[in-house]
DNA sequence: CGAAACCTTCCCGTAAAAGGATAGTTAAGC
DNA sequence: GCTTAACTATCCTTTTACGGGAAGGTTTCG
C-alpha cells in the first residue's frame, strides 16, 4: 500500500504519515525498490491510531507513550489508565483558565456599548 | 529607562520586550549612544497594555490591532467590541471542543479498571 | 582599575506539522 | 511505445511567540 493509499486509509494527510515515520513514531512496513514507504494493514492501524489519540489531544510524546502499551501485551490498565488520568487532568485545568477569562471578557463585551463613540470598557481595562 | 527597568514596569522578561521591538509591536522610546534601547512611560504603558491583551488569550496580531485602537482617539468602542466579541466566540469554542473531550476521556477513564491486567477500554476505544 | 552586571546582535530550538522546490518513478491513455 | 499526469522522494522554509545561549561591547560599583 503506497502512502496516500495508507493516508486515507488511516484519516491523516500524507504530509503528516511522513512526518511521523521521519519521527519514528510510526514507520512504515517498508520501502519499495524505488524507496517508496510502503504500509501494511497494522502500520495503518498504527496510524489510526495515533490520529485518534492526537485527537484526544495527548501529545505527540504521549502518544509515542500510548501507542507503546497499545502494542504491549503485557502491559497494566494502570498505566493506561495513569496517562489518560493526566491527560485529563490537564483538560480540566485548562477549562478552568478558559472559564475565569470567558467571563471576565463576557463582562467587558456586555459592558462596552459597541456604538461609534471611542469610550469604551474595554480599552480602559486594557489600559 | 533601560530594557530590564521597562520589562519590570510592564511585567514582561526583557527577552519579550526586545521580540516586541524586533517585530514593531513596541518601539522603544530611543536609543542610547551606545545603541541601547530606551523607554519612556508611554512605551511602557504599551508594553504593559499588550501584556494585558496576551493574558486574554489576544494573538499578537490582535494584540497589534487592539492597540491600533487603544491609541487612535478617533477609534469607534465598535470596532473594539468586534475584536473582543470575536476573541470570545472563539474561546466558547475552545470550551465547546473541550466538553466534548472532557465527556469522552472522562467516560473512558472511569470505565478502565486501572489494575495490572492488560484489557482497557481506553485502548480499546484508541486502537 | 577590575570585575560584575548590564546591554547588543545573531543563531538555534521548541510543537507539529504545512508548503514548496526539485527531481525521480509509475500508471494511464493513445 | 511514448508522453504526460499523478504519484513519490528528500530537503528547506514558514508558522507562533518567544527562551537559551554565545560572542562581544558598555556601564556601574567598590
Amino acid at each position: 500500500m503506497n502512502i496516500s493509499h495508507a493516508a486515507k486509509a488511516s484519516g491523516l494527510p500524507v504530509k503528516t504519515v511522513r512526518y511521523y515515520a521521519d519521527i519514528g513514531l510510526v514507520a512504515p512496513a517498508g520501502r519499495t525498490e524505488a524507496g517508496y514507504r510502503s504500509y501494511d494493514a497494522a502500520s495503518v492501524r498504527r496510524l489510526a491510531f495515533i490520529r485518534r489519540a492526537r485527537e484526544f489531544g495527548f501529545s505527540i510524546e504521549e502518544s509515542r507513550e500510548l501507542i507503546g502499551l497499545y502494542q504491549n501485551d503485557a502491559r497494566s490498565s494502570a498505566d493506561v489508565k495513569k496517562l489518560a488520568a493526566k491527560r485529563l487532568e490537564q483538560i480540566e485545568q485548562k477549562q478552568r483558565e478558559l472559564q475565569v477569562l470567558h467571563d471576565e471578557l463576557k463582562h467587558l463585551v456586555r459592558a462596552c456599548r459597541g456604538d461609534n463613540r471611542p469610550d469604551c470598557p474595554i480599552i480602559d481595562y486594557l489600559g
